[in-house]
DNA sequence: TAGATTGTTAATCGATTAACAATC
DNA sequence: TAGATTGTTAATCGATTAACAATC
């Protein structure tokens, strides 16, 4: 992991992780203290091995028989994530995503808190949403060293996303999630994770007129 | 693609064609004609054969030492993700989130035209945001069908997805864009695409970790 | 005990990358 | 022409799925 030769885990399985730590919690809500992989993959459309070797990952043992036992296995997970303790993030560009972004609750489950929202715009600097201050971007520098905040959350129009993210790379910021659909050039040091919603609707929407052009030509002459 | 025996086109090439409409977009403004593969893969940090295989999907055949016509490609992939019509959408969920979505312009790029919000909430409903109006849950089936809208965009709370999902199904939906962290169940003539924001936040989660991990705890004794 | 489920090794599958002839 | 780049076939790589012994 820490240099080139040795291996990572799997970016699927990584990205699967999540869906396993919402059933779970659920599972557990539901008052179960133990669960198979049957029963999970059943229930998230996945293979039911997938699921194994991906909760291996986490090194929790589950029995032959009964499964796992949830609450260890919801701690590993987090621990596995890192979702067990909080991380402070900088949120930068405070237009209609990033004030949703700041608003979302949701985020408290990953274990990110974010602190405070930045901006350009003077009009919008010093107000309050979602209880959070939004600050003068030019102050964002010294809070990030100071605080020693590390994850930089990017929700500023597309021309100002390269200029936005050097700034937060010479502040410090070591990880960046980027609603921008712009490729960002960072130092090695530092890791992006690009959200690109612009993928996703890509196959919707070849699905969508897959599911249309099939229903205009069926199969063959033959299908009654 | 009609019959399950048909196979598709991969689906990581797919979510790679809206990198290439935004980079091809970039490189016509700056008033070229032509474009190798060669330069596309160096900006988007991909394999030079990757995107090859990538825009031979669209049918579109470059000429060797120039590569493409710039112009003729971006119409073919944007006729291949079917982005070349206007594709109607209703979106289900006023929370800040929704609100983000119905005020996003760079949709039209996709096609995508969000043209009402709906809501449960009866203080929400009537209300105009970023100019698209907020109707009654209760009336989507209806205009829906009137409409022939093939799209919805989920925006609710977790607990009320599975429920908006049955409305919109039964509406006629044909294509459900789902930003709920929820595994729906729609029956096998509906397409479901998930935005899984927390996925993302999980591969950005984990990297940083090893990043940090990795800096405390440098290769070998022998690195100077 | 019998049967369900685990963990692990092997086989399959699909996507990425490499090799190379064709061509502008 | 020479060299860059294409399109395509083959090799590699990694993830998924299958097989199966171990075990509660």
């Amino acid at each position: 992991m820490c240099d080139d030769t040795g291996k990572s885990y799997p970016l699927p399985s990584v990205r699967r992780m999540p869906m396993y730590l919402q059933y779970l919690k659920q599972v557990r809500e539901r008052g179960r203290c133990c669960v198979s992989c049957t029963h999970i993959a059943e229930h998230l459309h996945l293979n039911s091995i997938q699921v194994r070797k991906d909760l291996a990952m986490t090194g929790i043992v589950g029995r032959p028989k009964t499964g796992y036992e949830v609450e260890p296995l919801i701690e590993a997970v987090e621990e596995f994530l890192g979702w067990n303790n909080t991380h402070d993030a900088f949120l930068v560009g405070v237009g209609s995503l990033g004030r949703a972004l700041l608003g979302y609750e949701g985020f408290h489950e990953y274990g990110l808190e974010i602190i405070a929202g930045f901006e350009k715009a003077v009009d919008k600097i010093g107000q309050t949403i979602h209880g959070k201050e939004i600050l003068d971007i030019e102050t964002l520098p010294g809070l990030a060293r100071r605080m020693h905040v590390q994850i930089g959350i990017l929700t500023v129009p597309a021309q100002a996303a390269q200029e936005v993210t050097d700034l937060m790379v010479g502040a410090g910021i070591r990880a960046i999630w980027n609603y921008t659909p712009v490729q960002l050039d960072v130092p090695p040091a530092v890791v992006v994770e690009d959200v690109r919603m612009a993928a996703s609707f890509a196959v919707l929407s070849l699905r969508l007129t897959e599911l249309v052009k099939c229903e205009k030509s069926p199969v063959g002459p033959s299908v009654d």
